[in-house]
DNA sequence: AGAAGGACCAGTGGTCCGTA
DNA sequence: AGAAGGACCAGTGGTCCGTA
């Protein structure tokens, strides 16, 4: 079968019950380790090589054996994860940041000020999350308010799923732009079709 | 919801019970109309054509409301389909003849002699249908044997899933002639990783 | 017999909500 | 309270096999 390899992190539990949760995430800045029982945002970004590494490897296997091969991070990649040892890693959790690292992938620049910004503050995770979506809907309204090809284009964020919400952000602030504007000017629109 | 609109054929049915399935294909030449209640490969390719047209729909309307955006004839476009009157597309025909649609759009040529020889012989779609595995292969192995970059790369051709079947007699082809060549001139073979 | 397609099934994308 | 992730669910890709 697949024969996972790559193992970076013990699954915790050192002496006590079951297997222990991950750590929390706090706001880091750029470089920062987190202290005490959490994790810091390289931490988190990491995890997301971690998993195009993963992809990378379930792709090789998929092409020697002649099977269908995935471009994304799929369920199956998760699974292959799991089995490598990486129990720290689930869908779950990917999901739910992946617009964050969208940002820092795009504009680090602006990602590391947010995250700055948001750790002065003594911002938990979840509000720092919520920030991150406004300036990726910034950069998407200067590409003609193209998401999907905004992550395909890119060589990391490509094999990741466009989050829902941030695919509803911009699709509203579209709408809103284009009505402001009441013109064609603020990209391919389709207009209705029938 | 989604509107379907285009209607090309009725759903059959003049008087009778239910309604009737689809007559059978036969082996047609190009451009040969099938007589009486057959169905000729000509009709058959345009099925095709028409899926790729209802997905186009599907995407056009995906696109307005700003949701996920099929890149392949899915579920969604056969049940479209259908809701639009075109009774007679379905998933398993659509995907039992796809590598006939192939080869008819990757080597017209080759697929228009192989239609008139199997026409003249006077085989049936089955044997016509197995006929057009192998002239595939021999395209894949012109190509490095990668059949998922050719189907991507085909404008055409890159909205269908690449069959199981026409996948894995590349996969043996391509091992079968790297073993009698034993050297990597036969294309981008990845060795195991482990 | 040969062929069309309803209907099923394992595994997917997506994320809620019971848990710590 | 804030956050991590097991586990569920609707709808998918894939195709078998009861039907005509």
């Amino acid at each position: 079968s697949e024969e996972p390899v790559q193992q970076e992190k013990e699954a915790a539990g050192s002496g006590g019950g079951g297997t222990q949760r991950e750590h929390p995430f706090i706001v880091t800045e750029p470089g920062e380790v987190a202290r005490g029982k959490k994790n810091g945002l390289d931490y988190l970004f990491h995890l997301y090589e971690q998993c195009r590494d993963f992809l990378i490897q379930v792709q090789n296997i998929s092409k020697e054996r002649g099977e269908k091969c995935p471009t994304k991070v799929t369920n199956q990649v998760f699974r292959y994860a799991k089995k490598a040892g990486a129990s720290y890693i689930n869908k779950p959790k990917m999901r739910h940041y992946v617009h964050c690292y969208a940002l820092h992938c795009l504009d680090e620049e602006v990602s590391n000020t947010l995250r700055r910004a948001f750790k002065e503050r003594g911002e938990n995770v979840g509000t720092w999350r919520q920030a991150c979506y406004k300036p990726l809907v910034a950069i998407a309204a200067l590409q003609g308010w193209d998401i999907d090809a905004i992550f395909n284009t890119h060589p990391r964020l490509s094999i990741w799923y466009v989050p829902t919400k941030l695919r509803q952000l911009c699709h509203a602030e579209r709408s809103n732009a284009s009505a402001s504007t009441s013109s064609a000017a603020a990209g391919p629109i389709v207009g209705p079709s029938f």
